[in-house]
DNA sequence: CAGTGAGCGAGCTTCCGCTTGACTT
């Protein structure tokens, strides 16, 4: 007879828990929720808004279990989280497995030990309905919205497409970045730098590199600059030094583990989040879906043994950590190892990178501040025979010692923005003494520019999201493959543009200028906007600016808050908020407009006199000449990746349209260049021929076609070196990069040794080579 | 990496949050 179940959510901790509690308790997974709104349906009655739940397939066998262990047990104790979405999992246990008020239990407890579980069994209680109501709440609402406003641009722009409460909102950072990026204007200003020489104490030359306080806005205010500091005297005016203290960041919460992976380790959001999974499930770290600082008595207690073990107890300061993000829930701990004393950890690279990356954090909170002395030394400019005077420019040389490095010295967390002078502050100034004289090295000047915006990764999309409230520790990272998935956004890179920059430098007496280029503007691995996210967008923005507001999250929040504390009915919200919300929809939905989502006219074709304009297609955006109702029928140009819709001019997109050109014949059939997929190519008798990158398609002549043609046939036929026939032929084909071979519909390389003799080979050699591929490649599976 | 070059006009698409497998590229 089963005395006691216990349901959790994650199978995971289910394990861990029934260690503690002993064969009188069976601990069950419910694998997160168990019902939910119909799957293909809106599942939500539009008068009452009452929800219809089901058990959606995959769970059916799962719940049949559950129910039966429920039936058997004398006590069922529901464990699932303390928050809202826990409560709800816990509420529909009660439906789906028809439990008894009587004897059943909910009880909550903030961490994984077995006092704290132990508590919990003396401190049950019932489940909470205006907390499970706050769920109902917030999952009608999120339906509502998504299988409402989806349909909207299904019909209004193209179909498939998707809107949501939360996917929505993170379209609309990226498209407001890009479109601030694209406003900006850069100024240009001038950096002044110096390097002085003087003697140290121990009669060696030492220099100093110092920087001045003023930038200037114009070039000739660097020459006059320049000009002043030929005969200037250079004097130290002040030293001034000053502690500093450094404080450890707070353990990893989901959203700070994806951005410091990112920045450290190259993650992706989701590749953090898998590799994150496979180290909870092997027990090595604590749940990776939070976003809670705290940590367990427990984890305090072995990082403080562990920390003192390494570095002695001046190194150690137990710190406990607050959450203070919107809309925390806190139902778990940060994440952590489980053990402080395992350093290091077996697993594939990725996971022990991502190991040692969580256990540094976590070392790192529990640690003393690091203290570092910082020096500042003024450097007055004294003008020929006189003083400096007051509010002139001066140079200033900044350096820092650390006094003792604290926490540093396992962890110091990255900033978005430190590719450059990560180390500018942490040198070290010779000593100096006010009043002493410095000798004049060089003084440059370099023309810089001011920066725009700067565009979000993925994990700084993660970051802002989390500011605004907005999703959750379970959804940033599907968060983020939704709103690709759709076109919305895509990672990419943006190409910058060269640009030039002068460098006046005196040295001597001598001032020299030079111009020098770089690339301004270039971007890799960013989110940017395509252009059927900015439609999107743009629509949306237009007639559901409520949906649409950064806000919009927080004041629903709110009102979720409300029916958590039993001071607002849950479906009298959901009825105010469809009352407002449907009308709008309808509206939108039977609006008949002119013209389609984002359409923009860019003039006339002046061939034919029709309209050209860009818009948004079935298969994505398209320019066409000439409107459906017309005569003669439109024609359409898919528009090319590196053109943008909102950007492209009329001639560009009239060029589109020049292609596919007739070349003429050759050996009785028609010779035309086309734009495909892949690039320019040429078309004769239904092959097809690429087009070296030299070749511009709108002017290539027939002549050099019908050379590619032969040269093509040339090539295929030297492809085939040699065939050894069978059931499944072995060949040697010649390819790019040399001789290979293809069997079974696999290719395989050849050593670089056999390349020569590639016509001579056995079949013997052949069978060997692929053998020796097929193990390799099955070593690499295991 | 080993060669590529589409487009019917029916019926489908879609949300956010909990949580892991069991299926193939």
């Amino acid at each position: 007879m089963l005395k006691n179940l216990v349901i959790v959510e994650s199978p995971a901790k289910a394990k861990t828990i029934e260690k503690f509690l002993g064969s009188d308790y069976k601990v069950m997974s419910s694998y997160g929720h168990i019902r939910d709104l119909k799957k293909k349906e809106l599942s939500i009655d539009t008068e009452t808004l009452e929800p219809h739940y089901e058990v959606p397939d995959e769970k059916q066998k799962l719940v049949k279990e559950l129910r039966q262990c429920a039936g058997q047990a004398s006590q069922v104790w529901l464990a699932s989280d303390e928050d809202r979405e826990g409560e709800a999992i816990s509420w529909h246990l009660c439906e789906v497995l028809g439990l008894d008020e009587k004897n059943t239990n909910r009880i909550v407890f903030h961490e994984i030990t077995k006092p704290a579980i132990l508590e919990a069994i003396k401190h049950p209680r019932h489940i909470d309905m205006n907390l499970v109501n706050a769920q109902q709440a917030r999952r009608v609402l999120d339906r509502l919205v998504g299988f409402k406003l989806s349909p909207v641009l299904w019909r209004k722009v193209k179909p498939a497409l998707s809107a949501g409460r939360v996917q929505s909102v993170a379209v609309r950072l990226i498209v407001e970045r890009e479109r601030e990026i694209q406003a900006f204007k850069s100024e240009p200003y001038y950096r002044v730098a110096a390097v002085f020489a003087l003697t140290a104490a121990d009669g060696s030359a030492t220099e100093v590199k110092a920087e001045l306080d003023t930038r200037f806005k114009a070039h000739s205010e660097v020459e006059a600059f320049l000009e002043s500091c030929k005969d200037a005297t250079f004097r130290v005016s002040s030293v001034a030094k000053k502690p500093l203290r450094r404080m450890p960041a707070p353990p990893f919460t989901t959203s700070t583990l994806q951005q410091e992976a990112a920045r450290k380790l190259g993650f992706t959001v989701s590749q953090t989040m898998m590799i994150a999974q496979r180290l909870y499930e092997s027990g090595r770290i604590t749940y990776m879906r939070t976003d809670s600082v705290n940590l367990s008595t427990l984890c305090l207690a072995a990082s403080r043994d562990e920390i003192v073990r390494l570095w002695g107890e001046r190194y150690s300061k137990t710190r406990q950590y607050h959450t203070h993000a919107k809309g925390a829930q806190e139902a778990h701990e940060a994440i952590r190892p489980t053990y402080m004393d395992a350093t290091t950890i077996d697993g594939t690279a990725q996971e022990k990178r991502l190991y040692d990356l969580i256990w540094k954090r976590t070392a790192a909170s529990q640690m003393a501040d690091a203290e570092i002395e910082k020096t500042t030394v003024t450097i007055a400019i004294e003008p020929a025979g006189g003083k400096a005077a007051a509010g002139a420019p001066q140079f200033t040389a900044t350096g820092e010692v650390v006094k003792f490095d604290g926490f540093l010295k396992v962890y110091r967390e990255s900033s978005d923005d430190d590719d450059q002078g990560a180390d500018e502050g942490s040198r070290l100034l010779p000593p100096m003494a006010e009043g002493q004289e410095l000798q004049r090295r060089e003084v440059t000047a370099t023309e810089r520019f001011s920066q725009g915006p700067v565009r979000y990764t993925e994990a700084s999309l993660v970051h802002k999201l989390e500011e605004l409230g907005i999703g959750r520790p379970s959804t940033y990272a599907p968060t983020i493959s939704t709103i690709q998935q759709r076109d919305y956004v895509h990672k990419g890179d943006h190409k910058g543009e060269e640009r030039q920059y002068t460098v006046d430098t005196l040295k001597g007496k001598v001032v020299t200028q030079k111009t020098r280029t770089e690339m301004a503007g270039s971007d890799k691995g960013k989110l940017l906007p395509t252009d059927i996210g900015i439609v999107v967008n743009d629509f949306l923005m237009k007639y559901f600016p409520v949906i649409m507001d950064y806000n919009f999250t927080a004041k629903v929040e709110q009102k979720f808050d409300e029916i958590a504390e039993g001071s607002e009915k849950w479906t009298d919200m959901m009825k105010d908020f469809y009352r407002d919300f449907e009308p709008v929809v309808e509206k939108t939905l039977n609006t008949r407009s002119e013209h389609k989502a984002g359409e923009r006219e860019l003039g006339t074709d002046p061939a034919t006199g029709k309209p050209v304009f860009v818009k948004i297609g079935r298969y994505g955006p398209v320019v066409q000449i000439g409107a459906a109702d017309d005569n003669d029928k439109p024609r359409f140009a898919q528009l090319p990746s590196d053109k943008g819709m909102e950007t492209i001019t009329l001639d560009e997109a009239l060029e589109l349209f020049k292609l596919p050109r007739e070349l003429g014949e050759f050996e009785g059939h028609k010779v035309t260049v086309g734009a495909g997929r892949f690039g320019p190519y040429i078309l004769h008798n239904k092959k097809y021929v690429s087009l070296p990158k030299e070749d511009d398609p709108l002017t290539v002549t027939l002549g050099k076609a019908v050379a590619l043609i032969e040269k093509k046939r040339l090539l295929e036929q030297q492809r085939h070196i040699k065939t050894f026939n069978g059931d499944n032929p072995i060949e040697v084909l010649n390819g790019r990069y040399g001789p290979y071979l293809t069997f079974g519909g696999k290719n395989y390389r050849l050593p670089k040794a056999m390349h020569a003799r590639a016509a001579d080979l056995t079949l013997e050699e052949c069978v060997e080579v692929i053998d020796a591929a097929e193990q390799k490649s099955e070593q690499k599976k295991k």
